[in-house]
DNA sequence: TTATAAAAGTTACGCGCGTAAAGTTTTTAT
DNA sequence: ATAAAAACTTTACGCGCGTAACTTTTATAA
């Protein structure tokens, strides 16, 4: 650690007594190089504390080591938490992880994506907004860059598709409330921004159905993101006026639960499975937080770590191999009841 | 939009008509060429819908437009929420903002640091992570890089530091505190990851003492950025151990105090202000979730688009003209009581 | 119309690195 | 020891763009 500063790989190569085609293959892949002349380039790199600029390099490189993360909104805890492990994947595998947010805006989401493809990612895992996406942008955009969608579904874009299995998880849930007491109400956005909303719409109206039950839909209105302040509001307005059809609510996701349950709570309604309360209340995604509503929230899991492990995995596929399968590979993981005490 | 593709400046040059140069003066600011030559590459924008590469650009230019922002951890809303903030407005001002949490490692802040170097960003706006801090590696960054600290308060490091002023909402708090009830614990973990809890604490005791009350400090065990786990855990155990030395606990932070309410509401402990409560909970930061918690949760609001609005103000200013004050320029803001039900 | 300034074009080099080709040295195999 | 293979060095060019120096064209003024 010392002596003069190295500005460039020329310089490094030099006080390092190699040539420098030689130092950049050894940044490319260490194992390449001779031995002695690895122990020497690794002697250099802890007396002068070189490294390579990753953006230069990827100016000429077919390959690069970048990888590009898009979610449609980093605010949401779920995002941030898949965000959260997919870096860290990405990064233990020796990549570069560049993290973008949509904030939900589709011009955003464009914007993203064109200024992605001029860093010549590897690869993109790409979490699109659903409805307010420009399909014709993302689908052109899937069409140069090795690119994994997760979570949100887009009819055939993209090399592979990781998510849930929607269908399951709304079977799983629905299953578990006929049981154990009244068939639940569904709660939900009337113009729901949630990309999967739609299919879990669908996946409880099948659930019901298959159960003899009649689906009962409730939709509350609101805007953008702030989701859990649109179930309180909703939510809120909907007990005044004499509650639900039945005494179980579904919502479409944990953070309308965490709304809904707040203005029950705010209500005096008592939620929980317990002979004094009126209401069950159960949410979807397992957010970090449904732990620490009161009640505790019941809900079903998504294995964060499987899908982020199982998108990254799938896309070093998809880079080294290019996209096998013809009609995509799509990954569906079913949900797990996570029982607590909300209903 | 239509015929054949625009790889590079050179080729969109062409199809313009323009010298390449001016092509580059134009992207550099369309106001520096003619109006006539201006409106050709306009036009032949429309045709060909080509963009430069900004990380060639960014290779020769002096001034980058790139703006990198450094969070400790982006999984926590908090964070998530004033990196929302900080992307808009250096989007709005033309900027290219990128976004990096250092998931609360030290080695990951590092590496991040050595990297945006690389990018030649025209300014930084970095959270550290505090106490975990390499506080040697950030200065050396600093040296070289126009930053601006915010949040996470590290001494003489930066050119500016953008932050909140925690012995007036330590103040605040325990005033009113103090004012309508029993004066409150402390409530905090052993080992705080989180960036300011020294400098909390400090104001806590002060507050406290400046009203003739004597300081009442619990830590709870706890690794990590699990705050409402380890809140949940502590609290748990505290509740069941007897309590607090009063009916009154100043949570850290918010999420600390999310995790005491959901203790409290497992133990059947009754929270809030109501004369069938015995037990107040207070937090700091007005946390997106606070306001959801069952009571909601009485804090302290930080106005985060302030933070973010001067933040990015200021980085603007150092970037332009230089660190202009000696002693760098430190922007505390004041902090907001917000009156809830939970204390 | 002519002088003059301003803008545009031309040419050339540089940023930090990838990478191919050709020649040289070292290692491994025979 | 000798041949073959492997690794290295040298040389040279390219990526997409910034930018400086110089020449030519265009706009403005007198």
């Amino acid at each position: 650690m010392a002596g003069r500063k190295i500005r460039n790989m020329e310089e490094f190569a030099e006080v390092s007594g190699i040539s420098r085609p030689t130092v950049s293959k050894y940044f490319h892949d260490p194992g390449s190089v001779r031995k002695s002349t690895r122990a020497r380039i690794e002697e250099a790199l802890e007396r002068y504390e070189y490294r390579p600029n990753i953006f230069a390099m990827n100016q000429n490189r077919r390959l690069t080591k970048n990888i590009g993360i898009v979610v449609p909104y980093l605010a949401d805890p779920f995002f941030a938490e898949i965000a959260r492990n997919l870096e860290r994947r990405c990064i233990d595998a020796g990549f570069f992880p560049l993290l973008f947010s949509s904030h939900g805006e589709q011009a955003q989401e464009n914007a993203i994506l064109d200024s992605l493809r001029l860093l010549k990612p590897a690869g993109v895992l790409l979490a699109a907004l659903g409805r307010p996406s420009d399909h014709d942008h993302i689908k052109r955009f899937c069409a140069d860059v090795p690119t994994v969608l997760f979570d949100s579904y887009l009819d055939a874009t993209g090399a592979a598709f990781v998510g849930s299995d929607h269908a399951q998880v709304l079977r799983l849930m629905v299953d578990y409330l006929c049981r154990s007491g009244q068939p639940p109400v569904y709660f939900e956005m009337r113009n729901p921004v949630n990309p999967n909303a739609n299919r879990r719409r669908a996946g409880y109206v099948a659930a019901m159905e298959s159960l003899g039950q009649t689906p009962e839909i409730v939709r509350v209105d609101g805007q953008g993101w702030n989701f859990e302040q649109i179930g309180f509001d909703g939510g809120g307005a909907l007990i005044e006026r004499g509650g639900f059809a039945t005494d179980t609510v579904l919502c479409n996701n944990d953070r309308l639960a965490i709304g809904l349950i707040a203005a029950a709570y705010a209500k005096g309604v008592k939620v929980g499975r317990g002979p004094e309360c009126t209401l069950r209340i159960a949410g979807m995604d397992d957010h970090p937080f449904s732990q620490f509503t009161c009640p505790p929230m019941t809900t079903i899991a998504q294995d964060y770590a499987a899908i982020a492990d199982r998108s990254v995995e799938t896309l070093f596929n998809v880079i080294e191999n290019g996209a096998l399968t013809e009609p995509r590979a799509e990954t569906l993981f079913e949900g797990r009841l996570v029982m607590r005490d909300s209903a």
